[in-house]
RNA sequence: GCGCCCGUAGCUCAGCUGGAUAGAGCGUCGGCCUUCGAAGCCGAAUGUCGUAAGUUCGAAUCUUACCGGGCGUGCCA
């Protein structure tokens, strides 16, 4: 669309200047998809109230001067001062050609950036749980979009990996494997965490212990860091089976976690007082953003270094912040954190940008998400209460899948192939279910609805592809978007949706908002399914019409898989 | 108390910088398989866009107030 949108606008912009002079260059022509026509502007109303002449009026002069010719066959205006458009088959089956050739299937490059994700963060010794995948999968999407629009991303797992919990652990270790964590499983970390909590708020002797062995982790004695090291490397191994089987492309080399940060708080500290930002708060070093107010209406502190001395997780945020843009280069942070962390992401970005570690361009933006609810609306729990494990949901996910493909018994899939196809399908659904609604809002969880084949759903879309493969490989031989032209209403429909996608990645790119490609390639797989109802390609009249058609079929096919791709959800050849 | 977010069809959700009769899916009702994949397609019905004012030629969209729900509001991260 962007090739198409920048022509119109080009002429309509040309229009404008020849009617009303060139004060009004670069008026933009306000086009958007229209119900009547394929586009409309609107451009005459606005600029009607501009000049205190009537909209009709305004169009009928914009009408007269815009040069269309071969791109547009009706152009009219309607109601108040609509400019309604039709494009030209031939325009449009140019346009698609071009589309076709492009590697990028129509995406316009932006001028790179360094743009920094942090997103997943879990904690160490700590299950993934139903908390995290938000997080993960929203920053996953994102990091592949602005990767498509040819950013230079930097993904950034901000792993929990520092801090008191980690003395009670390292003695669990102690207590339980005599030193030897390496008989630990990556099974048992959930359980181990609430063993070790337990011990904590129960016995007073090993709560002593666990405050002394802290000190020791942070004063680096050996064998605590030794003992710490086993339990993050266990961790994070295991992480990485999650991130393998999401499919998400967090690797090892990714994380930056708590503790890479922490030699950097005292000077990050000691930087912000010699600024004159840092003031003492009863006993806590704190700093004072305007706009931030307690209940008391008092203002409210950031607090960077807490009254015994530790630092604060805002000393960490800060030091990030300054890692990002000083050593990384990055100019764009962005923050995959639920929506609760607001005031406090904005306050470190405001001190940030006191202190002078965020200084434009570079921006810091907090890609907020709300929380996935359960039937009954409320925070989504196991049925006996407790927190959904990641690894739990994926495993469901899959058999849930499974058993609908088991059901429908399909003729063209081996077991083999259907233990596939079950964990695209599963694993596509739990994504696309996370991606496709507003991220700001929460979403009430539900497998049916997910795996569903109708509707805003993964399988629909992949479904809608498997199709599109399936008449490919059966037309065997070359296919060539050279042949492609435009006849019949579902492939003018078909090759406007094609259109829309760089448009549509672009907007991804910018509002940080998932949803609207689902949204997009929801209407594209739509509209391509109608066309296949509508439209034989095989078995079409004639070798002209079979061979733009095979073509359609090869750009839709192409384009819901880059889609699909860009939400990092994976498109069998068949299902 | 103050701040942020949310409130669109019975249910789950779209609705882009204000634009024409507010759109999908599920569910309901009715059609379509000797025809490239019926896991599909086509059609019908369904709304005080939380409420009330305001700005505007025009408001689901912008402003204000209120109602309802969620979250945050100094030493957990």
């Amino acid at each position: 669309m962007s090739a198409l949108i920048d022509t119109l606008t080009l002429r309509f912009d040309q229009a404008i200047v020849a009617a009303f002079g060139d004060e009004h260059a670069g008026t933009p022509p306000v086009l958007r998809r229209s119900n009547r026509a394929d586009f409309q502007a609107d451009v005459a109303l606005g600029l009607g109230r501009k000049l205190g002449r009537p909209p009709r009026e305004i169009a009928e002069a914009i009408v007269a001067k815009v040069d269309l010719a071969g791109l547009v066959d009706k152009i009219e205006i309607a109601g108040p001062g609509f400019v309604n458009l039709s494009l030209t088959g031939e325009w449009l089956a140019r346009e698609v050609r071009a589309a076709a050739a492009d590697a990028r299937l129509g995406v316009a490059s932006e001028t790179p950036e360094t743009v920094v994700i942090d997103y997943s963060s879990p904690n160490v010794a700590k299950e993934m749980h139903v908390g995290h995948i938000r997080s993960t999968l929203i920053g996953d999407a994102l990091a592949r979009v602005l990767e498509h629009v040819g950013h230079r991303v930097i993904r950034q797992n901000h792993l929990g990996d520092w801090g008191t919990p980690f003395g009670m652990l390292i003695e669990h270790v102690l207590d339980t494997s005599g030193g030897d964590a390496s008989s630990l499983s990556i099974r048992d970390l959930d359980v181990f965490y609430r063993e070790a909590r337990a011990k904590f708020d129960g016995d007073p002797a090993f709560a002593e212990r666990s405050r002394r062995r802290v000190v020791l982790l942070q004063s680096g004695d050996a064998k605590t860091l030794e003992l710490w090291r086993l339990l993050v490397d266990l961790s994070t191994s295991y992480f990485g089976e999650i991130y393998a089987r999401l499919g998400v492309g967090l690797k090892s080399g990714d994380v930056c976690s708590e503790s890479f940060y922490n030699p950097m708080l005292s000077k990050v500290t000691s930087d912000l007082r010699d600024a004159g930002l840092l003031e003492d708060s009863d006993g806590a070093e704190c700093v004072f953003a305007e706009g931030f107010t307690s209940k008391e209406g008092k203002p409210l502190p950031l607090i960077v270094r807490k009254t015994d001395g530790g630092f604060g997780y805002a000393a960490t945020d800060l030091a990030g912040v300054r890692h990002r843009t000083a050593t990384l280069g990055a100019t764009r942070i962005l923050y995959v954190v639920g929506a609760p962390q607001q005031q406090h992401l904005a306050m470190v970005f405001a001190v940030a940008a006191k202190a002078g570690w965020l200084l434009p361009p570079a921006r810091a933006t907090h890609v907020a998400f709300g929380s996935i609810l359960g039937p009954d609306k409320k925070m989504f729990k196991t049925r006996e209460g407790g927190t959904v494990k990641l690894a739990d949901l994926l495993d469901e996910a899959t058999t849930r899948a499974l058993a609908i493909i088991v059901e429908k018994d399909p003729p063209h899939l081996d077991d083999a192939a259907r233990r596939e196809v079950a964990r695209m399908i599963g694993i596509g659904a739990l994504k696309y279910v996370d991606l496709s609604s507003d991220r700001v809002k929460d979403y009430v969880f539900d497998w049916n609805r997910m795996l569903a084949f109708d509707g805003n759903t993964a399988p629909y879309l992949q479904f809608a592809h498997a199709r599109t493969r399936s008449i490919l490989r059966k037309a065997g031989g070359a296919v060539d978007a050279a042949d492609v032209a435009i006849g019949t209403p579902e492939e003018r429909a078909l090759a406007l949706a094609l259109l829309g996608f760089g448009d549509t990645v672009s907007g991804v790119a910018e509002s940080l908002q998932p949803h609207r490609l689902c949204t997009y390639l929801f209407d594209l797989a739509t509209v391509t399914t109608a066309f296949l109802e509508n439209c034989p390609v095989l078995k079409a009249d004639d070798a002209a019409t079979r061979a733009s058609r095979l073509a359609l079929c090869d750009v839709a096919s192409k384009v819901l898989a880059r889609g699909l791709g860009l939400l990092g959800i994976e498109a069998p050849e068949a299902m």
